[in-house]
DNA sequence: TCAAAATAGTTGACGCGACAAGTAAATCTG
DNA sequence: CAGATTTACTTGTCGCGTCAACTATTTTGA
């Protein structure tokens, strides 16, 4: 049980990994404020709301979409409420639940910052990565994602917002 | 020129990777601030310091190994100092610099919490992962880092602290 | 059927980190 | 060798996220 501490390959694997975690969400937020005015987990409401279906999603499925408690998410979704890029309305089927709706002019600002946001996510991750790279990151991610949420909040199946009674289950982009 | 947009698999790798790079850090607080009262960067500060030579480096020498701000790194120090952990004095070579030395406390703080911490580490991390994995990750993280840290600062070189006159190039763990 | 528990979300306070501005010492330059 | 620039921080302010507490519904279960 030589369990106690880390190989010098771990070591070094893990001084990196943690230097990622540090510096990738800081490179993520300036490009987003300088050209949309949006920090990344504001960009991510706006994105995965202007993918599901009405453009609209309830607080819990959005918080599980973006990895975030309900409580940093109500935050953020009251600012960008205020700011005219989203609106709530209580949710008719279940009226503890809140639905967050993106308005037009949400819409509008994620069309207008999305090239530049995967413009910026191939420029630091994707370009420097060979197809095999990508692979075994899928891999790795998954792995640990596993560990880090055991009950995989976040690839929680869809909750339908407010049904139109029939359909099938939506693409899922992600 | 169709590099307006990911791939699926792209897409699905970016997805996780942003994941982990939320929900990392937050798992690493929780166990930290509940068994030592520290956060993360906290700790890298303290854990830094009782590694480099007379568990003393300088605030800039510090904060390339932390992958911090420098401003952000003088809050933290500030506040270690008034928990006593560390210490700060004017370099006594360049009169513009400060040092920050481990106290003894300091010290004990890490040796404490250095195994629960490692545990943690190998719990969320190397325990899922093979070795070939890590090895891959070694690749990639390397990569990503080459474009997020392009003066590579974070891996700056060893900087002596009150150099001690003669001495050759002391070990550095990571 | 009705109380207890779980679910869904909001709110307020507080602490940390980013940004901008400021200080002071060292270094470069004409 | 004096002014200008660079380096090395520090400090104040402001915004965001976490935590704990709270409200309001829905569900469970004796």
């Amino acid at each position: 049980m030589s369990e106690q501490w880390l190989t010098s390959e771990q070591l070094a694997t893990w001084v990196r990994l943690v230097a990622v975690a540090e510096l990738l969400p800081g490179a993520l937020d300036s490009q987003l404020r300088r050209d949309a005015g949006l920090t990344h987990f504001e960009y991510m409401v706006v994105a995965m709301l202007s993918e599901a279906p009405e453009r609209t999603l309830r607080m819990t499925a959005l918080a599980a979409r973006t990895n975030a408690t309900l409580s940093r998410l109500s935050h953020v979704v009251g600012r960008l409420a205020d700011r005219g890029l989203v609106e709530r309305f209580p949710c008719p089927q279940d009226r503890r639940a809140t639905n967050a709706r993106l308005t037009e002019a949400g819409w509008q600002k994620v069309v207008e910052s999305a090239p530049g946001h995967v413009a910026n996510v191939r420029h630091h991750v994707f370009e420097v990565l060979s197809p095999e790279q990508v692979a075994q990151l899928a891999g790795i991610t998954d792995a640990i994602l596993d560990r880090l949420d055991p009950d995989g909040v976040m690839t929680a199946p869809y909750q339908r917002p407010t049904p139109p009674d029939d359909a099938t289950e939506p693409a899922r982009p992600g």
